[in-house]
DNA sequence: TGTACATCAGTGAACGCGCGTTCACTGATGTAC
DNA sequence: TGTACATCAGTGAACGCGCGTTCACTGATGTAC
């Protein structure tokens, strides 16, 4: 049957890198196979290696192919208005029941930072660099280090409510990070 | 040379469980096996059916042990005066440099959350005791919500500080932690 | 536009390896009389 | 207190398994004339 096209090939290379970035996230790194990714595009093992150096690279191409779906809309508003808006609406599902039970399309920091710090290189520079890009756009009147302390927040609280056995406790969890994000917007220091 | 005596068994029982809470918070469940872990305890993999049911079993145990060992200098605290200092030298040391990168020795929380929340069901219910016990020793004035988001902070604002490249990097990340942190103890809001 | 040929996307068997777990074995420990 | 014996902590070989990666192969694709 081979050998396809080079659209099909791109074709491919988009479906592997949707699979990964949805297995990956749902299972963590080391629980996600490389012929499970091929199973979930619909291919064979053997040809992950005209795509991909390593299943190395492809953690960190796919963990960025997540960071780039799940900033799309936000970075995509015009500005001010718009932008606050976005922003809103990020912190408020990201803090949300929701969120905590959808792992496969959340946010991949929650999913994945603890697996990218203790990787290889790639796929940790890939995270310092997403953290960089979300804590700008989360980022009200403070300065960029409000960003950062509410990114640090929200990776937490949802972590910490992903432990939960029931809905309720999950729910109180979310609750706790939602107060304590409303703190950091309207309590951050004035720049002196 | 076998048999060993019951004390010595004891003693062995021991090396493991520390051996283990180490790698585990230093490299991941996953990537600690089983013949590293009684290595690290001076002993040969076949004995290790002799003190846990399986590998779960043993991330479960270890987990609490590091738990306990984070948590038993402040759990001892009196009350009041000594306990309100142990707090404040908790987070303290918490949002550091040197506990970002001391893994092996720090919070089990943040090594380990996002394993835990995978996994089997055993690791994951230590997690959420663990954030029980903790958060309830983290509130200030304000009702145990305030002390869940105080830890969700905490365990966030580590494992971001985690991807960094430089010391730099780390720094700032915690020290927007502790700007966080202080807002958090100060502005939460009164039980209505 | 047609022909000849090199390229290479995808297949599926095979590689070496380390994993969690099991097992037969050892001999000192603990127990029963 | 001494003797006989069952127990069982620890050893190290072995198990089946799935992993990441490599490879010979296929035939449609892309290219050169």
């Amino acid at each position: 049957m081979p050998r396809m096209s080079e659209a099909e090939k791109r074709k491919s290379h988009k479906k592997i890198l949707e699979a990964a970035a949805r297995m990956l996230r749902a299972q963590g790194t080391e629980a996600t196979s490389v012929s499970d990714v091929m199973q979930a595009a619909g291919l064979t093992h053997g040809g992950f290696y005209r795509h991909f150096k390593s299943k190395d690279e492809l953690v960190a191409a796919a963990f960025r192919t997540a960071v780039d779906d799940v900033l799309n809309d936000m970075e995509a508003a015009p500005d001010d208005g718009a932008r606050t808006k976005a922003r809103r609406d990020y912190v408020e599902t990201y803090l949300s029941k929701a969120h905590v039970d959808n792992r496969a399309e959340g946010c991949p920091l929650a999913a994945l930072a603890s697996d990218l710090g203790r990787g290889e290189d790639g796929g940790r520079r890939e995270g310092l660099a997403a953290v960089d890009r979300v804590a700008e756009l989360l980022r009200t009147g403070g300065d960029s280090a409000q960003g950062t302390a509410l990114l640090a927040l929200m990776v937490g609280t949802v972590t910490l409510a992903r432990l939960a056995d029931t809905g309720t406790e999950a729910e109180s969890i979310v609750a706790a990070g939602r107060t304590a994000a409303d703190l950091l917007e309207k309590g951050w220091p004035a720049a002196r």
